[in-house]
DNA sequence: ACAAGGATCCTCT
DNA sequence: GAGGATCCTTGTT
């Protein structure tokens, strides 16, 4: 358990999302015998930004966003999708969604829910990670700030980080389509869709 | 109460 | 590259 370095606290969260999307690649992401290593991350910056849940006010769904930071806004996605997001501080109603990891352990539970499948088609992607971790929308507002369940280790941010636009937000305003609020690993093929990233 | 659409993934071709 | 799966959330009537 202490490889995995401690959990993030709560202050680590409570900055701006773009901040924390940004310090989250590369930590650990741990339930049970499954630690994932966050390969990419995607700020959602609050009601201003047309791409994020939180664009239409606060709902039932999207009220972890509004909430305390460090803790999971989790959501079905297409109907069958289960998304895992952590709310950031600032601004208020920020999230950064955990689109896709490395496996750190946990490699046989991983694929039996990924339908037995190998390589980075197991984690490069936002519902991928979601299955591995078998997650569920009741896990919405879980604090990933504490050891046990799930939760986030300080892991081993890299040097570098690739970044670009966000992915699958056509519908948002064309500023919003442009911010380069999309981050990952600089040399990982557990990334998705790398084409539309650089390394700054 | 209804209709529309979605921060995606998989299976074909 | 195209299309279907699948159902919840949201805005509108």
């Amino acid at each position: 358990m202490s490889a995995l370095g401690a959990p993030l606290p709560a202050s680590f969260y409570a900055r701006d999302c773009v901040a924390v999307a940004q310090d989250l690649v590369g930590r650990y992401l741990v339930r049970d015998e499954v630690v994932l290593r966050i390969a990419e991350t995607e700020a959602y910056c609050g009601p201003d930004d047309t791409a994020a849940h939180t664009r239409m006010g606060r709902t039932a769904r999207n009220a972890p966003m509004w909430g305390p930071p460090g803790r999971a806004y989790v959501y079905l996605c297409y109907g069958l999708h289960v998304m895992l997001n952590v709310v950031a501080g600032s601004p208020l109603g920020s999230a950064v969604l955990i689109r896709a990891a490395e496996p750190v352990a946990g490699l046989d539970a991983i694929r039996a829910r990924r339908g037995g499948k190998d390589g980075p088609v197991l984690l490069t992607g936002p519902g991928k990670v979601g299955a591995a971790l078998a997650l569920d929308v009741s896990m919405s507002h879980h604090p990933l700030t504490e050891a046990g369940g799930l939760w986030i280790a300080a892991g081993e941010p890299p040097e570098r980080l690739r970044s670009g636009p966000r992915v699958g937000i056509d519908y948002a305003q064309a500023a919003d389509r442009a911010a380069p609020w999309r981050f990952a690993l600089p040399r990982s093929p557990w990334v998705s869709a790398p084409k539309g990233l650089e390394l700054r």
